[in-house]
DNA sequence: GATATTAATGCAATCGATTGCAATTTCCAT
DNA sequence: ATGGAAATTGCAATCGATTGCATTAATATC
């Protein structure tokens, strides 16, 4: 008799004078075993106070029920959405979610994709870095047959199923907000260009600009970092310019927000004298004075998305072909741009 | 010859004629085994591209070199920021951080805990949710012998490492700051009683009237869940009170936020006729108009404490008895309440 | 050169569950 | 009763690494 702590499904089969193996599929109602055996099974089972152990299950099944996920920073407010959209999802289909934060540094971000294959997780969810130009720690996973699942910041070199938001549409549609509004001479704040997804706001951009007939003045259009310092000196630098805009769309709220603040300062009024449209739909835009328009985007229900996506390929339900979904954005007007009273307030 | 993917300590070992203990060994860096033949398994095994399978190596050591975490919610900013924390410093010593979210339901909060444990994590770090006032779930774990640290809202019914903000304090400096500003009927909006935290914030908030020679005027402390609502409707009840107050300490942003927006939608002016200090310091806080004052929790630093001290009893240097660690606060003062001109921006 | 030490390496059991295949039992129809 | 299909159950290998103990090789001592 061992008198060690756990009960194993070896303690009960030799406690019911019946086989380990016949406990371990009553165990998983495995329709073999017969109802009878398999109650009492059950019922012996959980006055041992039976705990399965996880880990030999997974050694020898070569699953885990774990899915990982890497964002850039877990503390944002977007991509911590996101997360809870995820855990969401795997929590009701009995999977455990592993987060880690890359803090956009490439190398972190390697070594937390190796640690995650290596601890066998059935899927990835990533968001990509900042610094993230070369991929062969994440083609360690496609290479192998791991499901793979990107978001927002997506790898177009690696077939995979794709999460992104309508970035394209979001900044077409802020654009040509600002043009409805009135504002005849309509700045960009952007980012890091290596990064689709503020590829494609420049581009929405720009497609707004183009279809109101406006031409684009590259002098209007700054890349940065969207740091907060970026918003300010951007929009120092933009009214410094001999014919100033009337507007800008920035690639982010933080940058918005910080030129606002700026323009406060120096006494420069919004919306009238310069509108302001963010992206992202930061918490605090709602609430700051004035509000600042911005894109929403679904955090939430794309962590929820990305998640039964991943889900569906580790069951195996991925008969078709990857795809890349894209998620709907909306306009949300506030104060920051709303210069023509009979505006509404969302346009999706 | 074997032809599935994965190479093993087995392979390497028939490849070398030598053991596979050897190369195990080797591998681990044990000095039993020469030099030479270490190098050379190192070499060998990194040409095969082998891959330890921790799966296996956990199931034999019974160590997973994983920490669980459990928040109410992980798309909150406090919550997050310690997350943060508690991943950096667990990704620094190569442990992995397995997170879930309860969503402040207990029934959520007690399955999470059985999977966690079910997946054999090395500790467990959680900040207990709204309902939770029964503890099985988590005397599993002590009395498994297994680490757990408590942060934030603990159970002071269970021995173990805890990890605080100061509370008390932290409301204590809000409320006499408030005085300080000249205030003389101070209000409180506070939440649930069940939970450590809000008992701490109100009883800081009492000392320091009674401290500061006030009387205390049940009618003026209103206990709450802390919504958005709540914070409108806890600032119409206390200006419909025949002795209006001057002041509100709110025990979260969230209500001193709304209860500010619903004072400037009845033209109510703040701080002026009625100053206001928040609690968390929120990343809206700063940036709205007025700027809240509010007390700061230093998120990322507790967290990184609690996985400090999470490993540390891990890897067994817990001589010392349990402790409950008390993270200090910092009164940040803004524009909510600042009356007086030459009053300093920050209190510690 | 024989023996005593010490350094390296190998053997084999173990962690706890899963599963293909074989063996046994049960149940029916004849 | 009896043959045989169907329903249950058991055997034993397997997943891949770890580790106490035994064994062998290398070095030291006299």
């Amino acid at each position: 008799m061992k008198h060690h702590s756990e009960t194993t499904i070896h303690d009960i089969a030799k406690k019911l004078n019946i086989s380990a193996s016949t406990v371990s599929r009553a165990l998983n109602n495995n329709p073999l075993i017969s109802r009878k055996t398999s109650e009492l099974i059950k019922k012996t089972a959980a006055e041992m106070g039976y705990r399965p152990n996880v880990l030999a299950a997974n050694l020898r099944t070569k699953k885990t029920k774990t899915i990982g996920v890497i964002v850039p920073l877990i503390n944002r407010h977007f991509f911590s959405s996101v997360i809870s959209g995820i855990e969401d999802i795997a929590y009701q289909s009995g999977f455990t979610v592993t987060i880690s934060q890359s803090n956009d540094l490439l190398e972190k971000e390697s070594y937390i994709a190796h640690a995650l294959f290596a601890n066998r997780v059935d899927g990835l969810i990533i968001s990509i870095g900042m610094e993230t130009k070369e991929y062969s720690h994440l083609q360690l996973f496609s290479e192998r047959g791991i499901p793979l699942v990107f978001f927002d910041r997506v790898v177009d070199e690696i077939e995979a199923n794709k999460i992104v938001v309508d970035d394209f549409g979001g900044a077409f549609k802020a654009t040509k907000h600002l043009v409805g509004q009135g504002c005849k001479r309509i700045a960009h704040i952007g980012g890091p260009l290596n990064l689709n997804i503020y590829r494609n706001r420049l581009g929405g951009y720009k497609a707004a600009l183009e279809e109101s007939g406006f031409e684009i003045d590259n002098s209007l259009v700054l890349q940065t970092s969207l740091t907060r310092e970026d918003g300010a000196n951007s929009a120092k630098q933009l009214l410094q310019l001999p014919d100033a805009p009337d507007a800008i769309f920035c690639a982010n709220d933080t940058t918005a927000l910080s030129a606002i603040t700026h323009f406060k300062d120096i006494g420069k009024k919004v919306p009238e004298e310069i509108a302001i449209v963010g992206f992202s739909n930061e918490p605090f835009s709602e609430v700051v004075t004035p509000s600042i328009s911005t894109i929403k985007q679904p955090g939430f229900q794309m962590g929820q998305k990305a998640a039964e996506l991943l889900l569906n390929q580790i069951n195996g339900f991925n008969a078709k072909q990857f795809e890349t979904f894209v998620m709907p954005t909306e306009l949300v007007v506030r104060e920051s741009s709303r210069k023509l009273k009979d505006c509404p307030e969302a346009v999706n």
